[in-house]
Order: C-alpha cells, then structure tokens, then sequence
DNA sequence: TATGAATGAGTATTCATTCAT
DNA sequence: GATGAATGAATACTCATTCAT
C-alpha cells in the first residue's frame, strides 16, 4: 500500500479515510459495508483496496488516524499548564475534544475493545509518545515539590484519561454525565485534594 | 421467553447461558455462533431459540447474568470498610474478582462497548442497584466529616470502578499493569489524598 | 460430508449432483455458479455446502459420479465379445452412452483437462477398475494366439477408448464425425488389421 | 487490431503473445490474469488491449500461434517419409516437440477442450491444412497399394495425432506413459499390423 | 418438546476493461 | 502511444433463524 501518491490521490485516499471513520464509528468493525464506505467516499470498491489491503487494514489505519488526530489536540492544550490547573486542564480537553468531534472520540475508545489485538499496541504507542512531555513536566513538578511523593505519573495520566473517557462516552455510558458540573467538582476534587480529609 | 419452567428447564437455560458467556467472552458478539454455543451446551440449535428470542437477546442476557455475578461480588468485599480502606479495598475486590472470573470480567466490560444500546442501561441499573448500600455508607461518612466535601459518591465509585478496570482490563490494555504494586500505590495515593500537596 | 442419510437426503445429495453435472458439463467449472446449480437442483444454497464441502468437491464428486456410470455400461457391453469383434463393440460402446448421455460424456472427458490434479488419478483409478476384466480377457486371448503378441492391453484399450472419444467428442472436436460410418469403418479397420499391407 | 506496425510493435505483440501462452499454458483461461501478463511481458495492461482485443482474443490468438509452430514441426519430420515408417515417424515427432515445448504442445491439447466454441475450428482448419501434403501422399501410396485399402487418411492421420497426445500428456495423464518404449511398440504394432492376427 | 436440516440474505474481494494523464 | 489507476460486476460461502420430523 506504499508508493508515491500525487495530491489527487492523498486526498482520494483521505475521502476515503474519513467514510470509513464515520461507518466504523456508527456501526462498528463488523456491521460496516465495504461498499457503503466507498459509496459513501464517492470511489469505487476497488479503489479502497487500492489504498488499504483489506477491511481489517482500514480499520487500523481509521483508528491510528484518530487516536493521532486526538492526542494532538489533547496534549497541545495541556502544553503550559500548572500542575495545580492540571487534573481540570485535562478533563477540559476531552471535554472539548470530545464538543467537536463526538464520533471519533467515541470510535478510538470503541475500537481498542473491538479489535483488541493490534489496537492495544498501537493505542499505548501513541499515547505514551504524544503524552511523553507532559508526563516529563509533572515529573519536574513532582521534585521541586510541586506535586505528591510517590505518584507514577504515566499511571496518574491514563487514570484521568480514563476517568474523563468514562464521562464523555457518557452521553451513552453514565447518566451521571448530565450534570457536568457536579461531574467535573468531583473529579477534580478527587484527583487533586483525595477523598480523605 | 417466559413460562413455568421445570427443574430441568431451568438447569437447560443456565447450561446454554454458560456456553453463551464463553462463546462472547472470547469472539465478542459477531464472531460467536448459535450452532457452536449449542453444541458447547450439549443442546440443539432449536433449544436456544425456546429460552431466548434470539441472538441478541442472549447476549443481553448473558452480560446481565455476569454483571449481577460480579457486583454481587464486590459489593460484598465492601459491606463493613471503614472510609481510609475504601479505595484499596474496591481496588483489592476488582482484582480478586478479576483472578477468578478473568472470562467475565472482561467480558462485562466489553459489553459496554460492543453493544451500547441496550446494554448501557442495564450496566447502570445494575451497578446502582448493587452499590446503593455502598454509597449510602461513604454518604454517612461524609456527614460525619470522615470524607471530604462536596464529592458526589456515585461519581467517585464508578471513577474508581473504571479506573481499576483500566488496570485489569490490562493484561491487554494498559502495559503498566505489570507492575501490580506501583500501579495500586499510585491509584490509592491519588484516591485518598490527591496529587497536590 | 458423511452422515447416516435419509432416503430423502440421498434423493437430495442426487438431485444437487444431476444440477452440478448439467452446469459444470456445460459452462465448466469457473463459470459454473452455485447458486444456479442450487435453484435448477430446487435446494437452498445452504444445502450444497451440506452434502459437499465447497464447489472443488462437488466437481470432484460430479467427475466420480460420471465416469462410474460411463465405464459400468462400458464394460458391461464388453462382458462377452469375441476378439475379433472387440475393437467394433468397444467404439459402439463409446458411441452408445454417448448417444444417451451426450452431456455426460463429454463432461467426463473435459473434467481431466479442466482440473488435472486430482481428477487424473481418479480417473485412472475407475478406468483400471472397472476394465480389468476386459483387460484380463484380451490377454487370455492373447496367450491363445488369438490376437497379437507385443501388445499391452491396457495400453490397447486406452488407445481405442481415446480414438472413440475423439470421434464423439466430435460434435465439437471433429469435422469426420459427421460421418460416422466412414469413421467407424477406418477404425475398426486400422486396429483389427493395421495400416500396412 | 490491425493496423501497420512498426517492428517495434510486432516485438511487442509478440513478447505480449509469450507472456499470454506461458500463462495459459500453466494456469488456463480463467486463472491467468491479465495484469500478471502484462507484467511478465513487460508492457501495461493497456498495451494488450491495444494488441487483442480482449482477454478470449489473446487466448485464441495464443493457441493459434502454438498449433501453427506445433504443426509446422511435425509436419516437416513427415516430408519424407516410407509409408512403413510413418506410424513411427509421426508417433516420434509428437515426442520430439513434446520434449522441447512441453508447456505448449500441453496448452495445444488443453485449449481446445478449454474454449471449444471457436478453438475446434481453427484447431481442425489448422491441422487439415498442415498435413494436407501428408495425407495426399499417404493417398497415393494408397493407391499404390503399400497401404490398406478403406481407409480415409484424414481420420487416420487424427488417430495417431490423438494417441500420441495421450502418451504425452501422459505425465498427467496416463501412468502407462512411464514405461515409454512398452507404449511405443504397442502403439505402432497395432497402428501398422492391427491387433488380430 | 427437542432436534438439526434447510434456507437465503448478506459481504469481502478479484479482475477484465476503460480512460485520464 | 503507453500507462496503470479506477471501476463495479460477479460469486463462493457463512450463519441466524425457521420448521418438519
């Protein structure tokens, strides 16, 4: 599937990209039509395997694509952040990521349990690089003090990751999600004072 | 599906429903197959269709059948934790669970995904149903000024519920599972007194 | 493929290997389409794939089915000629089935070039079979003096049965065979007294 | 198809028609691919259309070039030929194109039973007109009574044409074919003096 | 009542042919 | 003229569901 592309054609093979996304998201691995998606791209069948070698291939190359697209924008917006703003911060971004772009924030965390086998990989791939420098500077924050002792901060990361999953596949997974504001006061009293007093 | 049922219809049912939970455990719901959950069960094809009107109903009735199991479960690890235990001792009873019931485990968790529509409800239903007592306890404890503030606890229990799947759903999620202890001090760490000092 | 059949599955495996037979004897094997055999057979294509296992096999089975019946009246009309009269019997023979079962016969012959792999030794292995006998008597007769020495017989019987062939395949294959007598005349001829004054 | 060509064009075609006959030769019509040829003769698929003009033109035009060079060299071991030696003659001259061009005096045999529509005419077009100098002298031997009378030369020439076929698609097709000096005498002791004594 | 044989809708993929570059 | 990207018709096979036995 690699050979040099003119610019008709990446953009042929992102058409084609974006109807799979979107069926993959709406119906799933297996409930999704190789035809439909090339109706819906506007190309014949065959081009799509042209691009991709087959429908397990697409799949893969949607969910990269988004996951990438996803991280970008999450961890660009926690770029300068205080460690003090960070648990909201965080939650804010999924939260807006989440506003623009329902459909795909849903299919990258379906898709890891759909297809677990390669997805799992290429999902902590891409975590771990996209998060890697904000994970370095919670780690500088940690030694000037800044933050608590004894505190993994990969684990601490994709434990807000997932909190915050957990509320915005919401709209589907918790009907606490409709308050967002009670939502939003615990997690980030949780995460950053603990329950304890 | 419903009518009196004998002894023998009863002990026909659950056989069928166990070989159902194995058959969706392992392929998820598209790549199981009624002739082979059938002949797992040591029953015809037909026999599946008299207890349940069809596939999909099945499998609602297998991740109801698993998630009653599992928050039965935990629930019962929670009944009499003081508030400075709570977090290590939801964490202690995912894992327990999870080395038992690694098949179901997983499995409810998948559901979720793999078939939103129904099952989500059900998921809720369940879950407040069976932690009601849990929450109504760390609420006492509130009163009592024993937890902090301003927490809503149904929040704070599925937080804590989806952040230990994460590290059990991990053997193939999360690759810091591995390191069991690091993972479980982070997590009780945060939970308990937050990531600020 | 082997179960315990019914009378009325047998009827059925036999009304889908008359509609295979008809289709690949016709249009081949690539262009021959399951589910048009399924129809003229008035079985679901599910049946096929119960009493064969994908549309090689029930080639296969077609080609067996054939050319079983083909050498069963073959050497029956064999059974007791004389030596002098063979090579004639044998080319009528030929020309017989041919006449009764046009498209069996050249199905059988079109089936050792279509799918050579397995069908050759099948072939061989029916023809070897079921002209034994023939074969036996041919070389009785020999040791009497009764035909000529330095001949293998089943070689001989192979050269008749392919120049038969050839002339009724003919339809097709030959111009000559319009006219059969001339035909027949110069056959019998060149193999009961040879070429050479 | 026609147009004048260059002699750049007539290499074209030709290196086009041995691609094509290399592939039809090994895998038939159905399973050569056109793009694979295109790709072995070293030109774009587009250039075979230019040449043929579509994919049963290429075939028939491959087995044409094949019978034609097949013909013209077993012609050419007949020219001089006593009648007593012509069963031999003929029978080695199958042998000896055969050892040189298995691949094509295979394809020969197979396409006629392959694509029998138009391929049995130009085959037997072909065949009349090559050995038309053949049986014109085996005629007039005839008449000068070195050979049996009664026999018409055309269907005799096509009798030792297709037994010899048969022994040499023997690797495939006959497990006699082994023992070739065995078959050979046979072949012509019965082709020269018949089977009856 | 239980069985499993029969049905046929549904789908990924290939490949001859066309035509824009 | 030559190329090979794009097209979409064509097809074997699976499997949920039904129903005769």
């Amino acid at each position: 599937m690699f050979f040099k592309m003119t610019k008709n054609q990446i953009e042929r093979k992102l058409k084609i990209l974006k109807a799979a996304i979107a069926s993959f998201a709406n119906s799933g691995f297996h409930l999704s039509d190789i035809g439909a998606i090339a109706k819906t791209a506007g190309v014949g069948k065959g081009a799509i395997y042209r691009y991709f070698s087959n429908k397990e291939e697409l799949f893969f190359e949607s969910v990269k694509f988004c996951t990438d697209e996803m991280y970008d924008f999450i961890s660009a917006k926690l770029e300068n952040t205080d460690p003090d703003q960070f648990v909201e911060t965080l939650f804010d971004a999924h939260k807006d990521y989440y506003s623009e772009n329902k459909e795909t924030y849903l299919f990258v965390t379906k898709a890891l349990i759909e297809m677990p086998e390669r997805m799992v990989s290429l999902f902590h791939t891409i975590h771990a690089q996209k998060m890697q420098n904000i994970c370095r500077k919670l780690e500088e924050n940690a030694e000037k003090g800044k933050i608590r002792q004894g505190i993994d901060t990969k684990v601490l990361v994709k434990m807000i990751d997932v909190v915050s999953n957990l509320f915005f596949l919401t709209d589907e997974i918790s009907p606490e999600a409709d308050n967002y504001d009670a939502v939003k006061k615990t997690v980030t009293t949780v995460f950053n004072s603990g329950i304890l007093k």
